[in-house]
DNA sequence: CGGGATCCCCATTGATACTG
DNA sequence: CAGTATCAATGGGGATCCCG
């Protein structure tokens, strides 16, 4: 059983170019770190000045406060961004972005420009 | 029930500013095309040479057959990628990225950056 | 080699309601 | 405003076997 999975992953690393190997791999973290639908559309928000947890939620078509609500604590928790309180009255709660966060600028910069020339594209048609 | 969730869709593009709610929205169609664990990776492994089905599932650390079988049929539906068949003894079959495959390009390679300093950066923890 | 067919699980997401 | 709780569904993805 697990021998079987084992043989195939060794193969796997062996038939591949080291290189390309270690692309391959980076690319699958990132995929991985930045896995589901939310979590860009929220660093993007933030990135844009959004502070708020209501505004944030207004911001990002179609989230739920539920998603909004696990993706803020599940980024918190890997140091994306900074949940502050405020005991104002009532309390007054901000997120804002980390130093570590702002390196997913440039993908995310590219992935809106692909969907803008994806829009243009298909408005021709 | 519709109406309500209509009114909330409503609210949430009348208290955004134009310029950030279209490209809120160019940033969740990329992420709706490019959905999923094996997409982006098909697609670096195929800009990247790799032209047979097992060549490039060997390039592709954990996908399975038929994830990849399905993928490659929906990229081709989409024109990601070309499937061409080669009638020799026995039948050849190549996949080759089109244009329009190359330009996720820059992501990829902004994807690739970011996941290799995030490796760097664990390791120095 | 290049897949197709089946079975099945559970993680992600959604909808709704409720609280301090 | 800033969330939490609960219930339910769906489909992405894995495992396995099979075929020409």
């Amino acid at each position: 059983m697990e021998d079987k999975k084992r043989l195939k992953m060794i193969r796997e690393v062996l038939s591949n170019p080291r290189n390309q190997q270690e692309e391959v791999q980076a690319l699958q973290d990132t995929i991985y770190v930045l896995g589901g639908k939310w979590k860009l559309p929220i660093i993007n928000s933030i990135c844009n000045g959004n502070r708020r947890f209501r505004e944030i939620e207004r911001s990002i078509p179609g989230i739920t406060t539920r998603m909004l609500s696990r993706e803020l604590k599940e980024m918190e928790a890997n140091q994306l961004i900074k949940r502050t309180v405020t005991p104002d009255i009532p309390v007054m709660i901000t997120y804002s972005p980390t130093d570590y966060c702002q390196s997913f600028g440039d993908i995310i910069l590219e992935m809106i420009k692909w969907g803008k020339a994806h829009r243009e594209l298909i408005k021709r048609l």
